[in-house]
DNA sequence: AGATAAATGAAAACGTTTGTCAATTATTGG
DNA sequence: CCAATAATTGACAAACGTTTTCATTTATCT
């Protein structure tokens, strides 16, 4: 979602754009990665050396929920945000060296469908992650 | 998974069978819900009032290494663990309340075929999170 | 039963997240 | 452009969740 985009959200429903919010958006629209909001804190405070964590935790909230930044529950004891990518993706994971491959096309419409109807549920996203050995892992393993 | 089963895999992995991690199984089992460490311990003491928080913290971090219970990561500030059912599941998680909702027949063979020809991947396991809200969670947000 | 290494419990350290509140500031309307 | 006002900020502290430390206890093996 283009920065643009997202200051205007913002303003949209309700909040107001200050210089702090802008610096949480530039940031993790410039990161590839997943952050947390203490790592997001330290790379925003090169930018704005005055800006308090308090306000990069307030921020990140707001931002989650109106659906601008995309929240990720690693299985750490933290939360991380990433910026919502254009189309949706899931990943697999190799626990041999840790590499991390992105894929599209998971397909889970049909097991939507039949949860949503046998539960009740909303369903709204869903993270799917598999585990398994990259091809060169898989070879060292193979051994021993 | 039976509580003996349980015993004994631990045993298996060269841990030691104590009262307190007896009875921090015999919880886990007895209760049908996912439970964070801080509310197990609070039941676990009914059973063992000298039991301390730490003990449970550590036990069930080993019987989630050990595949012996499930982990769950519900998007709320802590963990939570369930009894891991005799087969293959995956969670179906309100938004809401943090209600979970076991299900099974994922059904992603044809995909995880496709990713292992794709990419040279050998596929262990997998884990698939579906977040939405419940059927009166939705009701409460129903807004926009 | 005795030796030994693992496990326990209490306290404290640690990291993450939320609450409080006076001071600041983006927005609105004149 | 300026003043009014309500949201936002940042420092501090409190509230959690989780891990570490360490002296003491205890399950396990011989």
């Amino acid at each position: 979602m283009p920065f643009d985009d997202i200051a205007a959200a913002l303003r949209r429903a309700g909040h107001r754009v200050t210089p702090q919010r802008l610096a949480i958006i530039r940031t993790v629209l410039a990161s590839e990665e997943h952050l947390t909001p203490g790592a997001l804190y330290e790379k925003v405070r090169r930018m704005d050396p005055e800006i308090g964590e308090v306000t990069v935790y307030r921020t990140l909230n707001i931002l989650s929920e109106l659906g601008l930044v995309c929240m990720v529950h690693t299985g750490e004891n933290a939360h991380s945000f990433v910026s919502r990518p254009p189309e949706h993706h899931d990943h697999l994971i190799c626990s041999g060296c840790g590499k991390v491959i992105n894929f599209t096309g998971c397909n889970i419409d049909a097991l939507e469908k039949r949860l949503v109807s046998e539960t009740g549920f909303t369903i709204e996203e869903h993270r799917l992650d598999l585990f398994g050995r990259c091809h060169e892992c898989a070879a060292v393993t193979a051994r021993g």
